[in-house]
DNA sequence: CGGCGTCGTAAATCATAGGC
DNA sequence: GGCCTATGATTTACGACGCC
């Protein structure tokens, strides 16, 4: 069992991106929530939970996120823009 | 439908996040021999002494404040790499 | 009541996955 | 396979707030 897990353990550490899914929850969560993008812990679990990532994980994307974005919010506009109308039309649903 | 308030300012999103302020120092990586100097002293005992602050300090070339904030930060990184530890053996 | 504690984060930087 | 950039993780430095 322990050999199993450092097994586990030796696999985490090659990263991966995560899957298109996953991205695709996060960034959801992150436009629809522009003006604050600041998930509370409970946020961030059941975001962990639905991406199937860790709550560190989940952390470390929205602070890469929230400062890429900063630098550079003409570089974000047609991802903003998608993601703002994707919402739209799940309101509407 | 409604008023939700997911955005109150459009033409600038950012207006009411998290910055640093100005007067911030940059990040300043610091030196293997440093990090390493400092992993010793951690290993050593996880909370400083005043006396092996300053010395510390004096020893690597950073402030008491440096090394103190240092410490700070490894504790939280040694907090979270238990908790890992510990997800990853239960279930 | 000031100084050190944790907690959450900004911002820079590191490491490398992945696309061309 | 070698560049290059995007992306996830880690490292410094603080602000906010708590405790003693």
């Amino acid at each position: 069992v322990m050999i199993l897990r450092s097994r586990f353990l030796d696999a985490r550490r090659k990263r991966r991106n995560f899957s298109k899914q996953a991205t695709e929850i996060l960034n959801e969560y992150f436009y629809s929530h522009l003006s604050n993008p600041y998930p509370s812990e409970e946020a961030k679990e059941e975001l962990a939970k639905q991406c199937g990532i860790t709550v560190s994980q989940v952390s470390n994307w929205f602070g890469n996120k929230r400062i890429r974005y900063k630098k550079n919010i003409g570089k974000f506009q047609e991802e903003a823009n998608l993601y703002a109308m994707k919402t739209a039309i799940g309101a509407t649903q | 439908h409604k008023d939700e308030k997911p955005d109150l300012d459009p033409n600038n999103p950012v207006a009411n996040w998290i910055h640093a302020r100005s007067t911030r120092k940059k990040r300043c990586p610091y030196t293997k021999y440093q990090t390493l100097e400092l992993e010793k002293e951690f290993l050593f005992n996880m909370y400083l002494t005043r006396d092996r602050r300053y010395e510390v300090a004096r020893v690597l070339n950073l402030t008491e404040r440096q090394v103190k904030i240092w410490f700070q930060n490894r504790r939280m990184k040694m907090k979270k790499m238990n908790k890992e530890k510990n997800d990853s053996n239960e279930q």
